[in-house]
RNA sequence: GGGCCGGUAGCUCAGUUAGGGAGAGCGUCCGGCUUUUAACCGGACGGUCGGGGGUUCGAAUCCCUCCCGGCCCGCCA
């Protein structure tokens, strides 16, 4: 294929094949590639990790960096900041984290590529408030008038933030504080303006011929004529891709600003022949990645497993044999999936951090990220409850109330990264309530009724302090909110009004009978064994008694345990309820 | 077609570092909570650890091979 084309072709006696030999795989954390590598026997640490965040601080580490140690992370713009793009910052953030622990002085920074051109319209955005809205919401004509620019030299859809990118940096990073990860936020347009890719732009255009022997055996469309920069057109704005001359000397290129292709598409260049300084451009991504590396001077970088074996050998190529530096420590994360599929935010199948928050916890969403990366995962909105559960247990492995030494011990060192306290682990295991019970509690909005049924059900401890029992009960918003999302269920409602009933006379009396004996005053045990008695004493079936019930206080045929449920309900409401009085 | 990474119970996943008991939660079923109704408790059912071969006294774990899935092998990022 290609490598063998590539092989034939290049003439050229020292760089040969790809330069990336088998101990530059990106896969760092795969059950091989920990294997005792023959080359540089430097006793790679064989300490087990229960934690993957620590072998890859050991990685950092072996590499003796200078601090502050730096992390990145980056992507490009699109419509939607969905929670696959979150990998970029929490893998990092993890790693970052026990580097601190360890003592070192760790910068994490996220590059926006946001001096990428906009190639094609997105079908889908997501406005300030992390909605996702369709074109209709936005000024569509104005992102399609504007294809082929940069994404800072193009207007803000919503008309609030300066530019389409910083609207969508902003989003990124306004998540990233929701979910308390610091996180330093970069524009490559102003490293690009600032200057802070000069000596790369300078090394590459200083010897072009290097960098496409260098970048020959990667990319098809390497010969002899290619140079590797973008300029921006100065007519129309747009990021070009036809340099017809180089002047190192005057720190200019020629260009043309031909039609570019965008997947399928065509942009239509303006035609216009000018000159462009080393700032007024960009460097193709093959080029920017290993420049960002340098000029940012990163240690550590994950990224996702498209970019495995594409750009992560040829960026090592370049970085070793253009840049003459060593690449970061790599990590290759698998993706997730959401509800079974991929995230397609053109699908409409995409899922926002600040979307996820108001049905979890952010510490349960920041565990999810703590598993192990090399895992395909699908964040099943259906069965949130599950990661819930998980989540709990592993909680309380932290605590040790769970006879299972492996999560145990991944527990012990990733539960104080998880909650956010590092240094300051909690001493007390903060009491939580069964999601799923959450949810049921969540079908009534009294706040007092919520917490006496978790009382009676013994979810709380009788010596709980306000604060602790209101941090416990704040699970129920979110319970409620994944019940009505989801039209699961737990998706019932306490009805406030007497819905439209009616009842034939057996059922009716027997109702009646159930509303004398709830107001002499009985507990939600002795309610539920009434119901029993009070059908069978009316020759009623039981079941069609219950439904009765759920259809006088949810509208519905179906519902929660009954006796205790209406036990811990306001009297008089349920007496009158039951006499259909109100 | 080639490369990389995955494949463990119906579902979600631990376990592979260092070969020795196949596990957890949820779901299902049964039972308990005096008395069918989602929450609580107990128990059971449930797996050729993707298939096959090899090494070994012993393999989910190591080796080979095949199957399936995702990604990459144009451009772009």
């Amino acid at each position: 294929m290609s490598a063998d084309d590539a092989a034939d072709e290049t003439a050229d006696p020292d760089v040969d094949a790809p330069n990336a030999a088998p101990d530059d795989s990106p896969h760092i954390l795969s059950a091989g590639s920990a294997a005792d590598g023959e080359d540089a026997a430097d006793e790679t640490t064989e300490t087990f990790h229960a934690f993957w965040a620590d072998v890859v601080a050991d990685e950092v580490e072996a590499r003796d960096p200078d601090e502050p140690i730096v992390i990145k992370g980056g992507v490009s713009p699109s419509g939607v900041a969905h929670l696959g793009n979150f990998n970029e910052i929490m893998r990092g953030y993890f790693v970052a984290e026990v580097l601190r622990d360890r003592g070192r002085e760790v910068r994490q920074v996220f590059t926006s590529d946001d001096k990428d051109p906009l190639r094609k319209v997105p079908r889908k955005l997501a406005n300030a408030d992390g909605e996702i809205v369709g074109l209709g919401e936005v000024d569509a004509g104005a992102l399609g008038r504007n294809l082929g620019k940069p994404y800072t030299a193009i207007p803000d859809p919503f008309g609030e933030a300066e530019s389409y990118a910083a609207h969508f940096a902003g989003l990124l990073k306004a998540d990233a504080d929701r979910l308390d990860v610091p996180v330093e936020m970069l524009s490559n347009t102003e490293l690009y303006a600032d200057g802070d890719f000069d000596d790369a732009v300078r090394t590459v255009l200083g010897d072009v011929e290097r960098v496409r022997e260098v970048l020959f055996p990667y990319q098809d469309k390497v010969d002899d004529e290619y140079v590797p920069f973008n300029p921006v057109c100065a007519e129309c704005g747009k990021v070009t891709e036809t340099v017809t001359g180089i002047d190192p000397e005057a720190e200019t290129v020629d260009y043309v600003c031909t039609d570019m292709d965008a997947g399928g598409n065509t942009i239509e260049g303006c035609g216009h022949e000018g000159t462009a300084t080393f700032r007024e451009g960009k460097l193709p991504w093959r080029l920017e990645w290993p420049a960002q590396w340098g000029v940012l001077g990163v240690d550590f970088e994950p990224f996702g497993k498209d970019h495995a074996e594409g750009s992560w050998p040829s960026g090592v190529d370049v970085a070793r044999n253009v840049f003459g530096e060593e690449p970061p420590v790599p990590m290759v994360y698998e993706w997730f999936t959401l509800n079974g599929d991929a995230f397609s935010s053109s699908e409409g199948n995409v899922v926002t951090v600040q979307e996820l928050l108001e049905l979890i916890e952010p510490e349960v969403l920041r565990y999810f990220f703590a598993l192990h990366p090399k895992k395909a995962r699908d964040l099943d909105i259906e069965r949130l409850d599950q990661l819930v559960d998980r989540f709990d247990r592993f909680e309380r492995a932290y605590f040790g109330e769970v006879d299972d030494p492996d999560l145990t011990a991944f527990a012990e060192r990733a539960y104080p990264f998880v909650v956010g306290r590092p240094d300051d682990p909690p001493t007390e295991r903060p009491i939580r309530l069964p999601y799923t019970f959450a949810a049921v509690l969540g079908m009534v909005d009294d706040p007092d009724f919520r917490e006496r049924l978790a009382r009676d059900e013994g979810h709380i401890p009788d010596d709980a302090d306000a604060d602790a029992v209101d941090a416990a009960l704040a699970r129920v918003e979110q319970a409620r909110n994944w019940a009505e999302r989801t039209g699961n269920e737990y998706d019932y409602r306490l009805q406030t009004d007497l819905p439209a009933v009616e009842f034939d006379e057996d059922v009716a009396a027997a109702l009646d009978d159930l509303a004398a004996f709830v107001a002499a005053g009985h507990d939600g045990e002795e309610i539920q064994g009434a119901m029993y008695e009070t059908a069978r004493d009316h020759d009623v079936e039981v079941s069609d008694f219950f439904a009765a019930g759920y259809r006088l206080f949810f509208d519905d045929t179906q519902g929660p345990r009954l006796g205790e449920f209406l036990g811990e309900l306001e009297r008089d409401y349920v007496v009158d309820r039951l006499r259909r009085e109100a």
